[in-house]
DNA sequence: CTCCGAT
């Protein structure tokens, strides 16, 4: 029985006393509100110590670099696992057809250049060829070639032929077959790589399998969508929205898409008509939850984008609070899948309470190895901004209206004043970000998209996930504090297998970032200014503190390990982890090759750290040089 | 004093 909405409070959720009870709205102004905040303070680590062992890991995993040639030993022991051959119809009403059939006219029209579906026109495919892939785990499915060599459907099947994808990315090949066998994956890619439609072929294929949500029920609908995904901003969320009803175009799978900032109305009445699949920013969630409008009880996928941003500081209690606590079924009874193009690991240390036997899948970025984003860093102080992102400003001024410039900033009031700034100079710029209501946010991002202020500056809320086309300059105004922002707010150019400029002011405040910054470039054969590199040198311990999740071994010389994240389960070099590691390892690496070691406090050699993929039974093809060539870059 | 996410 999930979460009781009705009844008394106790009593039927059976051991989950802790359960808010349902608030009716009209009583909500009482002190009693907001269970969200308090009440339910957790310890983030108690759960990770308490995980029992890892035993069944270290069957399989896999590291792929360069060619695409499988591992034979590898295919022939798993066979294809968990691909069923049900029979299904899709089933779909006309009306609803019809109303997705015009949007979907609109987007075909538009999404011509997108990058995140992969297979469309202008995408560089060459440069799939080269990329670094690693999957880690048991009995790791093997990835597939084309999107007909898996069952997905007949109705999706021709969605995915009428987006002109007609060859699965390298995250796609990958993900598809993990996930279309039940499992749960963490997964490692950047958006821009088809991240999007790796979690959604699945799930809308497994739906379509399993019979579609039947409709509205009787007058009072509690939503029950068998899918949920969940995003970090609204703008994702939409954008998610958008092409996920692109895939199930005419397949009858109802897609709906809940986010703060817009009517609550109208998303409950879209809720109303029926759902199978919510995308849904966190806090509007929660709320439609606490109003009794959605249940999680049937939620068989749960998909998290973005993850590493939904499990930092301030989001993870929101996140833990829906997923465990509000009802959704337990891991092992859902297939939970997370995609971030970065993933600490004290993040992957959070997220495996989500999960249940979960395959590390590490995708590196389209073009990573040929650096098709060149980074450049200058040396700017704070006073002398302003001037210096005008002479750039107006030295690129001359290109056409599609060549688009993102700029980032610290601080909304910094978006704010910098914008001003830009347009008093006859600048055409347009601000975004949190404290504009969501017109205003929307309205930006079509001004910007459309060239018509081909200047945006933008705060952090830009800085994940969306696609936009034709970003050809990302300057770093600001830079951030933690790397992996870094990483995410220059990969909004360079998509579609273009190349980007990166542009960064290094101020006296950025000393912190010194050192992981050389370390990045370094990585992706960037050049690094001189006074970059002797800041680096200087900064390495007097400025160890820093980003909200750094990475540990920082002595190590890190050449693996940047970038592509690896599988914390395999990572015995964290010193720092001597007291965690030992105990809930337990069986973990029977086998590996790192067997015998005692983990506590052991540290690997640098060059081993980040390879060695999967515990017993892990092989590897490719060079080192690709494997540590820097995913996600 | 970040940022984001509900009313």
């Amino acid at each position: 029985m999930s979460w009781d909405f009705t009844g008394g409070r106790g009593g039927a959720g059976g051991g989950r006393a802790r359960l808010p009870s349902y608030v009716p709205p009209h009583l909500r102004n009482a002190p009693v509100a907001n269970p969200y905040n308090a009440a339910y303070g957790y310890s983030p680590y108690s759960a990770v110590y308490n995980a029992p062992g890892y035993g069944q890991y270290g069957g399989g995993g896999y590291v792929l670099g360069g060619q695409q040639d499988f591992a034979p030993r590898g295919r022939g022991r798993r066979g294809r696992g968990g691909q069923r051959r049900n029979e299904y119809e899709s089933s779909s009403s006309p009306s609803f057809a019809d109303a997705i059939a015009e949007k979907f006219d609109e987007l075909e029209v538009l999404g011509e250049e997108e990058a995140a579906g992969g297979g469309g026109g202008g995408i560089n495919f060459e440069a799939y060829d080269d990329i670094p892939v690693k999957a880690t785990g048991s009995e790791v499915p093997p990835p597939v070639e084309r999107f007909d060599e898996i069952d997905l459907g007949e109705g999706l099947m021709q969605n995915i032929r009428r987006c002109k994808y007609s060859k699965p990315t390298p995250v796609q090949k990958h993900a598809i077959p993990i996930a279309v066998a039940g499992r749960d994956l963490m997964a490692c890619a950047q958006t821009g790589s088809g991240k999007t439609a790796a979690f959604c072929f699945p799930i809308i294929s497994t739906i379509l399998k399993n019979g579609l949500n039947s409709g509205p029920g009787g007058t009072r609908t509690v939503a029950q969508p068998s899918a949920l995904i969940l995003s970090p901003t609204r703008e994702l969320s939409c954008q998610i929205h958008e092409e996920a009803k692109k895939f199930a175009f005419k397949t009858g799978v109802r897609i709906v898409v809940a986010y703060g900032g817009a009517s609550i109305q109208q998303q409950l009445y879209n809720l109303e008509k029926g759902v199978d699949i919510l995308v849904a920013t966190p806090g509007r969630l929660a709320d439609m939850i606490d109003r009794g409008r959605v249940s999680l009880k049937m939620i068989k996928h749960l998909a998290l984008d973005e993850a590493d941003r939904m499990l930092d500081m301030g989001f993870e209690p929101q996140i833990r609070k829906i997923v465990q606590q509000m009802g959704m079924p337990p891991p092992g009874q859902r297939q939970t899948m997370l995609f971030s193009a970065t993933f600490p690991d004290e993040i992957q240390r959070l997220a495996s309470d989500f999960l249940k036997d979960y395959i590390f899948l590490s995708v590196g970025r389209v073009g990573s190895s040929t650096g098709l984003i060149s980074q450049k860093i200058e040396l700017v102080q704070d006073m002398d901004k302003r001037s210096h992102i005008m002479k750039l400003l107006h030295g690129q001024k001359a290109n056409g209206k599609r060549d688009l410039t993102l700029v980032f900033t610290e601080t909304k009031k910094g978006a704010d004043a910098l914008e001003y700034y830009l347009s008093m100079s006859g600048l055409p710029a347009i601000a975004i970000h949190g404290d504009k209501v969501q017109m205003e946010r929307e309205r930006a991002l079509r001004s910007f998209k459309a060239g018509v202020t081909p200047i945006l500056v933008a705060t952090d809320v830009a800085s994940r996930g969306l696609d936009i086309p034709n970003v050809s300059h990302v300057i770093n105004f600001d830079l951030p504090k933690d790397i992996d922002d870094y990483v995410h707010r220059i990969g909004r150019t360079g998509r579609a297998g273009k190349s980007g400029l990166a542009t960064a002011f290094f101020s006296d405040q950025n000393m912190s970032l010194a050192k992981p910054l050389v370390e990045l470039m370094k990585e992706s054969n960037q050049e690094v200014p001189p006074w970059l590199n002797e800041y680096a040198k200087n900064s390495s311990n007097i400025y160890s503190g820093g980003g909200r999740y750094r990475r540990y071994g920082g002595g190590g010389g890190g050449g693996s390990r940047h970038g592509g994240y690896d599988d914390y389960r395999n990572d015995y070099s964290g010193g720092g982890y001597g007291g965690y590691g030992g105990a809930s390892y337990g069986g973990y690496d029977s086998g590996s090759y790192y067997g015998d070691n005692g983990y506590g406090g052991y540290a690997a050699p640098p060059a081993w750290s980040g390879l060695g993929g999967g515990g017993g039974g892990g092989y590897e093809l490719g060079t080192e040089a690709v494997v540590a060539s820097g995913w996600d870059m």
